[in-house]
DNA sequence: CGACCCACCCGCCATG
DNA sequence: CACATGGCGGGTGGGT
């Protein structure tokens, strides 16, 4: 694994836990794992730690697998001998594994080119506009593409590197081992469940239209009607929309709905059926499979992770 | 699950 | 000419 100047520690620490700790009773030989420290003679990790470098330099040109943990800053050049290490890397062979924004790292050396490809929800945008070849998935918690694994988020480290020891040593292993850590062997849906949607940039013309939209968004809007409220035609909204949200009025309308949906079943008791209707989804059906296909969980189980008021009261009842 | 229907949406072109 | 608009056709994808 490589440390570099300003990374976070909790992306670091995962993979430390995961293979640096002796789990020979679980598998056996377990993994031989080191850190390299990239840069000066000391890396800064977090703001609190300092890592002194070993002379373990030479692990990187013999690793059968890379991590890139994090960066440091994604709107920043990636540091060259950071990159460079990656590229000679996967080069000769090896398996990658960057997790959260160290797949701006892979994707500064070129080798997300072509592939599908996943980061922190909040970066996967930037990912995809500074690089273009890369297939972004912004919904899913880690891909694995031909022997280059990408992660999302912090805590999805933790997905990732058992989805690494399920591939090397079995299910089995795996799910012991995330007893061990104590946590599930597969997380449910991906991380479209904890994203939120960005803040659509502050149009003009838009603005009025999509504060009308979100007010409306009981009935049965469909696109005419957003036409015919802003006075154009049919076709003129769409080209407005794809130029200025990167989409079409109907998948918007249905983010809306969905966002809605996730809102009530987070804050209120309401049946799903009703929600459904109340977000204008024409049927329960209907919303349950938008749900599904959008957030990757049902209606249900997405409201058992995140209704924790209603678990608290009827533990404390 | 297949069938049907219709809204959607994109390429294309004429118009202003 | 650059640019935005509106209408048309048709493939397609979701809904019943």
């Amino acid at each position: 694994m490589t440390v570099s100047d300003g990374m976070p520690i909790f992306e670091a620490a995962v993979p430390c836990e995961v293979f640096g700790i002796d789990r020979s009773e679980l598998a056996s030989p377990w993994y031989r794992f080191s850190v390299v420290g990239l840069g000066s003679d000391s890396v800064r990790v977090a703001s609190w730690f300092l890592l002194t470098a070993g002379d373990n330099r030479a692990d990187l040109d013999r690793a059968d697998t890379l991590i890139v943990p994090a960066c440091a800053n994604v709107h920043e050049t990636q540091p060259p001998e950071l990159v460079a290490a990656v590229r000679a890397a996967y080069d000769r062979g090896a398996r990658i594994l960057s997790i959260c924004s160290g797949a701006f790292v892979l994707a500064a050396a070129g080798i997300l080119d072509g592939r599908r490809a996943t980061t922190h929800w909040m970066h996967a945008r930037e990912l995809a506009q500074r690089y273009p070849e890369v297939n972004v998935d912004p919904a899913v918690l880690y891909i694995e593409d031909n022997n280059v694994i990408t992660s999302a988020g912090t805590a999805a480290a933790i997905d990732a590197c058992l989805h690494m020891v399920r591939v090397d040593h079995g299910a089995g292993v795996a799910a012991e081992l995330a007893r061990r850590l104590v946590t599930p062997p597969h997380r449910q849906g991906g991380q479209a469940q904890y994203s939120r949607p960005e803040q659509p940039p502050t149009d003009n013309w838009l603005a009025p239209l999509l504060d009308w939209t979100d007010e409306h968004l009981h009935g049965s809007l469909m696109t005419a009607d957003l036409a015919a409220h802003a006075h154009v035609s049919i076709r003129t909204l769409e080209r407005r929309f794809t130029h200025s949200l990167g989409t079409s009025p109907l998948q918007w309308l249905l983010q809306l709905r969905i966002r809605r949906a996730q809102q009530l079943l987070e804050a209120t008791d309401q049946p799903v059926d009703w929600i459904a209707t109340s977000c204008g989804f024409g049927s329960p059906a209907s919303m349950r499979a938008h749900f599904a296909k959008s957030i990757g969980v049902s209606p249900g189980a997405y409201r058992r992770t995140f209704r924790t008021s209603s678990y608290n009261e009827r533990a404390a009842g």
